[in-house]
DNA sequence: TATTGTTATACTCTATAACTATA
DNA sequence: TATAGTTATAGAGTATAACAATA
């Protein structure tokens, strides 16, 4: 039974990542980038990984994007000249710089997520029943 | 109905793609370019682009690849260093060189694709019954 | 003349090492 | 002394432009 399911699993997996690596993917990635118009897809990690709520740490962001720090600065420095980011003193430790997002950040942000979480036309091949199946299941995994 | 679908397919494909743009991702993409012996991980998209019984040629891959051509020279520079491809002048038109893929191109492409279609620790969520239904589905999204 | 691929070159993205300020 | 961030610098990844060979 388990290995059953282990080859279903891998063909699952293996189908979903066919989708995520094609090209309809990766234009939109670019697309997104420009969209919420960020130079690089880099700094576009950076902007979806930040939050309003809780400004991180530029070495917060590192570990996040799993760069080194000093590119942090000169990627936060990109952001802030178009207006997305604040960098703010921690009040706890002046050493800490917090990088917090605009307003103007957050529009683009979920402009970027828009265009990301746009379903590939891939999704149009499913029954409305294997939609809400799919949706079901997904949600489960995060 | 249209859209309740719509919105349906919006979440299942943001949960997919939270997973997909996750860290176990990021990590094993890096480690399959590493499995396979790859500089980069544009040298490992072109590998896993190639097929054996259809090789493409040099200007093929800079579309696949969506870069430019003169970049592909030093691709496959690197790919034939290492033995994974062959470049063989096009019987039809001596302009154009064919990119082969090698026995060795072909296992380094294997030992890649096995790492990258083993599915993430998320998937063990799921009950045998779930895994069966992705599966099945995912199959009619290629 | 138009097209394929290469070379020479330069620009962009990212890391390493040395530095400043704070802890 | 150790840690957060920055600066200066160097390296990898990728593009642009000019070129050679073939069509």
């Amino acid at each position: 039974m388990t290995d059953g399911r282990r080859e279903a699993a891998g063909a699952a997996w293996g189908a979903l990542s066919a989708l995520f690596f094609g090209d309809e993917m990766h234009d939109r990635f670019h697309d997104a980038a420009e969209a919420c118009g960020v130079p690089h897809p880099g700094a576009l990690k950076a902007m979806l990984n930040l939050d309003p709520a809780e400004p991180r740490s530029m070495r917060m962001v590192a570990e996040d994007l799993r760069c080194d720090a000093s590119y942090v600065t000169s990627l936060v420095d990109d952001l802030e000249r178009l207006g997305y980011v604040e960098r703010r003193v921690s009040p706890s430790d002046r050493r800490v710089k917090l990088v917090h997002l605009t307003p103007e950040g957050e529009a683009a942000k979920a402009r970027a997520h828009d265009s990301l979480s746009t379903p590939p036309k891939a999704l149009d091949r499913l029954s409305d029943a294997e939609i809400r199946s799919l949706a079901r299941i997904a949600a489960k995994l995060t």
